[in-house]
DNA sequence: TAGAGGATTGAT
DNA sequence: TCAATCCTCTAC
């Protein structure tokens, strides 16, 4: 049982080198009574600055409002008709940054994750960001939970050496235009739960 | 109130 | 390469 991250941690302001440090980490959920948890692997940043985020320019909706809450809440939407996505609210209070978690390594729970998805297969299912929400449990719900909380958290995982972190552009933005070209996705090297290309 | 499109995925 | 599938935002 690793430590609780704490607000401090959430409502830094570079949330770029906050994604860097939720790698990892470990996701832990708590739905119906059923916890499940795994490494960060995979995650982007995204900030009210560009073009890529749903908060640019501060536009505020009732879907992204959460966004402009205080570091440390759960962010989720529902996107392509089908599936969730989960961010973690970084920054202060009216500065709308996000990190969205793309990819996890399953620590605990697995079963739970494999019959959450319907499969007897454990490989994968969480590689990507619409299939790490379905797996640990995650829909609309969560939005706006904090992430001091009982349903949902981040706790200290793996130490990862600044050697094993891959930078890249971040995945299914081309409408940002050249904010698009971002170095804002992180991974771990070589990490078979990647989400992949 | 209608229409278009999306921070994806998996099958063809 | 493309369909699934529906919520959200924008414009009328």
């Amino acid at each position: 049982m690793g430590r609780f991250l704490d607000q401090k941690f959430y409502e830094r302001s570079d949330v770029d080198k906050v994604a860097r440090k939720l790698l990892g980490k470990r996701l832990v959920t708590v739905i119906d009574g059923v916890m499940t948890s795994g490494t960060i692997v995979e995650t982007e940043a995204y900030s009210y600055a560009e073009r890529g985020c749903h908060a640019y320019q501060n536009r505020m909706t009732k879907r992204n409002e959460v966004m402009f809450g205080s570091g440390g809440h759960a962010y989720i939407y529902f996107c392509y008709g089908m599936h969730y996505m989960f961010n973690v609210v970084t920054n202060k209070k009216n500065r709308a940054d996000a990190v969205l978690i793309r990819a996890l390594q399953p620590v605990q729970g697995i079963e739970y994750m494999m019959e959450r998805y319907n499969t007897s297969n454990g490989k994968r299912i969480t590689s990507g960001p619409g299939k790490l929400a379905k797996a640990m449990g995650i829909t609309k719900k969560l939005n706006g939970a904090s992430l001091i909380g009982s349903e949902v958290w981040i706790e200290n995982g793996i130490e990862v050496s600044p050697r094993q972190i891959v930078t890249t552009t971040r995945i299914g933005i081309d409408y940002a235009g050249t904010d698009a070209l971002l170095p804002w996705r992180f991974y771990l090297k070589d990490n078979e739960w990647v989400s992949k290309k």
